[in-house]
DNA sequence: CGGATTTAGATTGTCAGACGTCTGGCAACT
DNA sequence: AGTTGCCAGACGTCTGACAATCTAAATCCG
């Protein structure tokens, strides 16, 4: 008898967490649970999970409320449900879906090279223009931002830019950061309580300039995708933004699509 | 008492397709059918739709299942759910989400401008390599090829190249097809008993060559983005497979990233 | 013994009904 | 007028049941 509720979610009434949880619903606590007990490997890819009852079971919730969740999971392509045989963890090769908002070092692992990093710059001042509107700060608040370069395998393929509003991360949590070894998503998490919840990217073709294509040895004028984006919180309030220029040719920008919209073309 | 049923969503067991209609889910089913009413503008945005038990009466389904439908509708943001008050059409600014696979005419709509079209051909042949291999067709087999210059506001925007299995689309449906004011995807369904379900795209960035550049009235080596997808049916069929040019700066490209990978970052 | 068939069990899909909680409006009371 | 209490309607969740599907063991038959 594996002990269980070692998973268990939030119960209905009982907001543990302190100030006011902005409680989120059962499903989707559950969804957040078992996306993190699948990218921990708890369930490798293409292995079964436990049946609907029995993860009904170890969250303490309904197995129509754990069914939202998995339809989720489904619609996302974390899982795949067969009818009469049970519900597994996608195998699907997620070559590089940029529906995924996972990171430069999981990309870069992803596509099968060695992720490392270089030319790393931290600095701290007031929030330029455009960084300042996306975020939604004054002009002129503190901001806290990281250059660096991510190299696979050690080619330079990305250089970006990433900005926080001071308030929520000093160069000194940056510091602290890159020593711990932990990600930035489970720092903010573990250290704010702030979760990022979705990302809002937009992508523009653009030709290197001269600095940027210093910083990944390539010619200026090259070509490179720019992906700019905003994440935010689960109550929409923007968290971070960050500019990444991509080398064209290191790996496959693709995206899943849904649909169609059936009303739509000509 | 306004006729209901009108939207009823196949009985679980009559499937009046033709051989095999492939049976879907039915919350995909209702997903389907409140999608297509919803851009019929039969409920507009920002207006209540009927009631859980209401729509679950309507759709000829239980309460569960229909709940199972909305929460894929919540997750692609075409809805929002208030507890207690209802389910309301998202007033979100739809600006150009490329993870909704819609049309480049309701793209072109979307963002405000008059859409049409210019310098469209037909033609029937043996498939190219590319095509061949993304649709999973015999080297030689027939094509139809449909190329055209999308317009917005008159001004040469897109240049696409959409390619069929011949046995799915001919030149003649085509042609019956733009006569009949009908959308592709509407045809598709309507003639062939297919749906487009979902769509693999790749992005890269590129430089416009000549014959390209000519159609959209730039200059050779002007920067391009370019769209390839391949569009499968609810089994994983290749249906269909696409080239979009596109000028990089008539529209933002925009994506809505999911997650984050909790354990993705360095 | 070997292969085909049947059967039992496990698992997901769907359903019907019930209760809790939230919201907003209206009436009663201060 | 302002507050309070009540109520109807809506979403959120739970329970238990049955149907459909798949796997694999058990059975039957040649």
């Amino acid at each position: 008898m594996a002990d269980r509720r070692e998973m268990a979610v939030t119960p209905p009434t009982a907001a543990r967490g302190s100030r006011r949880t902005a409680r989120v619903s059962l499903p989707d606590a559950c969804v957040r649970a078992l996306t993190d007990a699948i990218e921990r490997g708890i369930y490798p890819a293409g292995s079964p999970l436990p049946s609907e009852n029995e993860l009904a079971d170890q969250l303490q919730v309904s197995r129509a409320t754990l069914r939202e969740a998995l339809r989720t999971l489904e619609d996302r392509q974390l899982v795949v449900r067969r009818h009469g045989r049970g519900t597994f963890v996608s195998t699907a090769p997620i070559v590089n879906d940029l529906h995924r908002n996972f990171g430069i070092t999981a990309m870069i692992r992803a596509a099968g090279y060695e992720p490392s990093t270089a030319g790393q710059e931290v600095t701290t001042g007031p929030a330029p223009r455009d960084a300042a509107e996306r975020l939604g700060l004054a002009r002129g608040e503190t901001v806290t931002t990281l250059r660096r370069i991510r190299l696979a395998d050690k080619r330079p393929v990305v250089l970006s830019v990433e900005v926080f509003p001071a308030r929520l991360l000093t160069a000194d949590d940056l510091a602290r950061l890159s020593d711990s070894r932990q990600s930035l998503y489970g720092y903010l998490y573990a250290e704010r309580g702030i979760a990022i919840h979705r990302g809002l990217a937009e992508l523009t073709p653009v030709k290197a300039p001269a600095e940027i294509a210093a910083g990944l040895e390539v010619v200026r004028g090259s070509l490179l995708l720019c992906i700019s984006q905003v994440d935010y919180d689960d109550t929409g309030k923007a968290l971070m933004y960050s500019v990444e220029y991509h080398l064209p040719d290191w790996v496959r920008f693709t995206i899943e699509r849904i649909g169609p919209g059936s009303a739509a073309d000509d």
